[in-house]
DNA sequence: TGCCAGGAAGTCC
DNA sequence: GGACTTCATGGC
C-alpha cells in the first residue's frame, strides 16, 4: 500500500483485500450513495467523502493527505492484515472458504460509536434501505450541514447532545415506529454518562456486551453490532435471521438455538468472529441463502 | 393481501 | 425459564 498526493486527489496504490463497493454494501454502513461503478459520496466523521477504486488504487477526490492518513484509512481498516485473517479462518474449517472468496474485500469499517448505536436501534426488524432513510432523516433534522453534492445537501450524524433533545414522537415523525422510545433511552443515558464510550472500551467483551443493555431495545444482536462496528470489539458475532440460516446450513445438520450458535462461534472463531460474521453474513444475504 | 425485515420486550404458563 | 405475541413501517 502506497498513499501518493496526485494533482486533483490522494491516491493509494497496491491496496489488497479491499473492495469499495463490497466494504460499503456489505450492510455494516448506512450512509453512503453510489455515484457509478466503484464510486461512492461516503458520509461519516462529520464530513462527505467522494472515492472511487479502479483496480487496486483507490482514489480520495475531495480529502488530503493528513485527512486520508489520519481518518479515511483508520475508517476503512486498511491498516490492518486482511491476509493473515482470512488465512487463519481458512484453516480453521473448509467451508467458510466459498464466503471469503465471493466476498474477499470486505473490510470492517471503524464507524462511531454513537452513530452506530443509534443505527442498529434501529435496525431491529427493518430491512436495510428503510434503516438508511430513517438514519438519513435524522441527519438532516438534527445533524449539521457539512456540505453539498449534485445539488443534494449532506448533513453529519447528530451528536448525543443535539439528538437527546428530540422527543419520541420527533422519532416517530422520523419513521422509526415503535423504536421511538429506544432512541430517547439511548440518548438519555449516554448524555447522562450512564452509557460512556470510554468505559466501554476499556471493558472486556462480555462486560461491555451486558453493559450496552442496559439501553431498551438493544439485546445480544444488536449489543453485538455495536461493539464490532462501533467499538472495534473483532470478537463480537452478531446472529440475525441471515446468520441463523447460513450458520444451519454451513455448520449443523439440524435446526438449533441461537444460544447454541453463539457458543459455538465463539469457541470456533475467538477473537475472529466478527470477520467470519461479516463474511457469511453478506454471502448469506447476498445469494438469499434458503 | 400476507409475509418478512441485520429483534427485543412483554406476557403467558 | 422457555414459547408465543406484539411492536411500526414499508417493500415485495
Amino acid at each position: 500500500m502506497r498513499i501518493i498526493a496526485d494533482k486533483t486527489c490522494i491516491v493509494i496504490e497496491e491496496i489488497e483485500h479491499f473492495d469499495l463497493k463490497q466494504t460499503l454494501e456489505c450492510g455494516q454502513c448506512f450512509r453512503y450513495e453510489c455515484i457509478s461503478d466503484n464510486e461512492y459520496l461516503v458520509i461519516a466523521k462529520n464530513r462527505t467523502l467522494h472515492i472511487k477504486q479502479e483496480d487496486n488504487i483507490l482514489f480520495f477526490y475531495n480529502s488530503t493527505m493528513e485527512e486520508v492518513q489520519s481518518i479515511w484509512c483508520p475508517y476503512f481498516d486498511l491498516n490492518r492484515d486482511y491476509g493473515t485473517i482470512k488465512k487463519w479462518l481458512n484453516e480453521r474449517d473448509n467451508l467458510i472458504g466459498e464466503a471469503i472468496e465471493q466476498k474477499s474485500g470486505v473490510r470492517i469499517l471503524n464507524q462511531e460509536f454513537f452513530e452506530m448505536l443509534i443505527t442498529f436501534i434501529i435496525s431491529q426488524n427493518k430491512q436495510i434501505p428503510h434503516i438508511m432513510q430513517i438514519v438519513e432523516r435524522i441527519s438532516e433534522r438534527f445533524g449539521e450541514y457539512i456540505g453539498e453534492w449534485n445539488g443534494k445537501k449532506y448533513y453529519s450524524f447528530p451528536t448525543p447532545e443535539v439528538l437527546s433533545k428530540a422527543t419520541e414522537q420527533d422519532f416517530l415523525d422520523m419513521k422509526a415506529g415503535f423504536r421511538a422510545k429506544y432512541l430517547v433511552d439511548a440518548c438519555k443515558k449516554v448524555v447522562s454518562q450512564e452509557l460512556c464510550e470510554n468505559e466501554l472500551r476499556q471493558m472486556n467483551y462480555g462486560e461491555a456486551l451486558e453493559k450496552i443493555q442496559i439501553v431498551k431495545g438493544i439485546g445480544e444482536k444488536v449489543g453485538n453490532c455495536i461493539l464490532l462496528f462501533g467499538l472495534g470489539r473483532r470478537e463480537a458475532f452478531p446472529i440475525d435471521v441471515w446468520m441463523i440460516r447460513i450458520l444451519e446450513r454451513l455448520y449443523f445438520d439440524e435446526p438449533v438455538k441461537k444460544d447454541e450458535m453463539q457458543a459455538f462461534a465463539k469457541e470456533h472463531f475467538g477473537e475472529y468472529g466478527g470477520y467470519a460474521q461479516q463474511y457469511l453474513f453478506y454471502y448469506a444475504r447476498d445469494n438469499r441463502v434458503k
